[in-house]
RNA sequence: GCCCCCAUCGUCUAGGGGACCAGGACGCAGCCCUUUCAAGGCUAAAACGCGAGUUCGAAUCUCGCUGGGGGCACCA
């Protein structure tokens, strides 16, 4: 593309909670800012207050900070070209529509909602398109305006050229023409004086003075309308990408509520605000999403925030709907989660911890990172790994104590032989503990892993861990060895049939 | 029903007439490494929806079909 500083808007409607759709189309927005030097907006269109949703607005927010989008201008930052609030912005509506009106490009409707809703069904019924039907198109401007003046309840509509045809340009599909006998008569001010999306964000958009406008596919229908209402007004183009919806991982439709609620047992979400409890990071997010839909010139595809700033292009975006696979989601959270530094990392897992009641020392935790970096694949995998790090005293399974292909007893000698040769040892180090121990095993005629496997589950209570001897290093001598002594009892006590 | 958009491995994608018996990534399988689990490395299986046409030559261009998606509100 070109340089010329790009000033893009995210402009989200406060009725529900913010999804990953969304947080694709504000990360594209984003981008583009960025890249060019120009601004990224926010802009709420709560211009129907019938589906105002109490916390949208606030989840809205707090979701795309978290993801690292921070915009330049919005309604809680403020800005020279505001409000950005399309409520708080009636009369700036009103006074384009009237311009419309002036022009004969629009005029005032009468119709009532019951008498639209009995030509619709008639329509329905008759199999014809479903528009309006003209009536209040007809009238005459001057009684138009009279009855207007006194006060008969009215709207205003998008006077549709009834012949002829239109051509729009979205810069990722082409050119697209349709005729404009397909195109309704469209409402643009509702009776109660309030402009509907179409009219409200052509005007936003040109007195915002947006360059480049992305929107999803589901504006697509309605582009014609919004170029024919953006000419009326002799206004100057931005350039519109209409980026596809995402679909369910099936990849057939569109996620729906119910399916939503199923994928969360899964343990994933397709809502913003869940990713940080499931234990997903915003580089994770942002680098899986970014791939749905764009690629890069050179097939890399790990990317940081500064990296897609650095490498995004409108002009690599694919338009076919993609579906949502969150094993990639996974693999590219662990991907930055390894990426991490130590201290971030740490500070990042400490409240997954803390979520279960451990008491969390920074010092042991710092040590501790290290070994679950490289296993974790979302930060609430850290506990799972590490928990007995933090624990006083940890509860083997006894049956796991038994080392494999071993009797109990021979399993309770190894522990013991093991709990010997640590004592006596000068300190209890990976350097130091090691090699003794993998001689320990060969005179045993165990393997290292039937050796390892038995103070794994003694010392850590699991039978998956982090490294056994860098593990011992942390816990340090005496807490192993009470683990050890502790894991001997319980095999002592175990039937002597069993294993 | 009508309008619009889209169509390459299971999924995300590269590709824009010959460089393609189609490349990468995820996932899956196998192997290597290895004290478990990972991570890492290597290998394998896996796709141009169908039919016409244009062309010496089509995954790539055109048309039709099929399939998928979106939209047809005083919602956004």
């Amino acid at each position: 593309m070109n340089n010329i500083p790009a000033r893009t808007r995210f402009a989200p409607s406060p009725t529900g909670r913010t999804h990953l759709g969304s947080a694709r189309t504000a990360l594209y927005d984003y981008l583009l800012a960025r890249q060019t030097g120009g601004q990224f907006l926010l802009r709420l269109e709560d211009s129907d207050r019938k589906r105002y949703t109490p916390g949208a607005e606030e989840e809205l927010m707090r979701s795309l900070r978290w993801l690292g989008l921070d915009w330049d201008e919005g309604p809680d930052v403020g800005g020279p070209y505001g409000p950005y609030r399309q409520s708080e912005r009636r009369d700036i509506y009103l006074e384009y529509a009237r311009q419309l009106i002036n022009t004969g490009h629009a005029y005032y409707c009468f119709c009532t909602p019951d008498r639209l809703e009995k030509v619709r069904q008639e329509q329905i019924k008759n199999k014809q398109n479903t528009h309006y039907d003209g009536t209040c198109r007809r009238l005459d401007p001057d009684e138009a305006a009279r009855r207007v003046a006194n006060g008969e309840k009215h709207v205003i509509r998008f006077r549709m050229p009834e012949a002829g045809s239109i051509t729009i340009q979205d810069y990722m599909r082409g050119a697209i023409t349709v005729e404009n006998k397909q195109l309704d008569d469209t409402i643009l001010v509702r009776s109660d004086g309030l402009a509907v999306y179409h009219l409200a964000a052509m005007v936003d958009d040109y007195l915002m003075k947006i360059t480049h406008v992305i929107r999803t596919v589901e504006w697509l229908p309605t582009f014609p309308l919004h170029m024919h209402i953006i000419r009326a007004l002799g206004w100057q183009e931005p350039v519109f990408v209409h980026p596809s919806v995402f679909l369910k991982p099936s990849g057939k439709g569109k996620m729906s509520k119910r399916e939503s609620a199923e994928i969360m047992k899964d343990g994933y979400s397709i809502f913003v605000g869940d990713m940080q409890p499931l234990g997903y990071i915003p580089e994770g997010i942002l680098n899986w999403v970014a791939l749905m839909g764009w690629s890069y010139d050179d097939h890399s595809e790990f990317f940081s925030l500064a990296d897609l700033v650095d490498k995004f292009s409108l002009d690599h975006l694919n338009p076919s709907p993609a579906a949502i696979n969150f094993s990639k989601l996974d693999h590219f959270n662990g991907l930055h989660i390894r990426n991490l530094p130590i201290t971030e990392l740490a500070g990042r897992v400490k409240p997954f911890f803390e979520a279960q009641g451990l008491a969390v020392d920074e010092a042991r935790l710092l040590a501790v990172t290290p070994l679950i970096q490289e296993r974790m694949v979302t930060l609430d995998d850290g506990p799972d790994y590490a928990a007995f790090f933090f624990k006083d005293e940890v509860t083997p399974v006894t049956q796991e104590l038994v080392g494999k292909d071993m009797t109990p007893a021979a399993s309770a000698q190894a522990l013991q032989q093991a709990q010997d040769l640590l004592t006596g040892l000068p300190e209890l180090t990976k350097a130091a503990a090691e090699e003794p121990m993998r001689q320990l095993a060969e005179q045993l005629g165990l393997s290292a892993g039937q050796l390892f496997g038995i103070l794994r589950v003694a010392i850590t209570g699991q039978k998956v861990s982090p490294p056994l001897f860098e593990s011992m290093e942390i816990i340090g001598r005496d807490k192993v060895l009470e683990r050890l002594r502790y894991a001997g009892e319980l095999l002592a006590a175990m039937p002597l049939q069993a294993s």
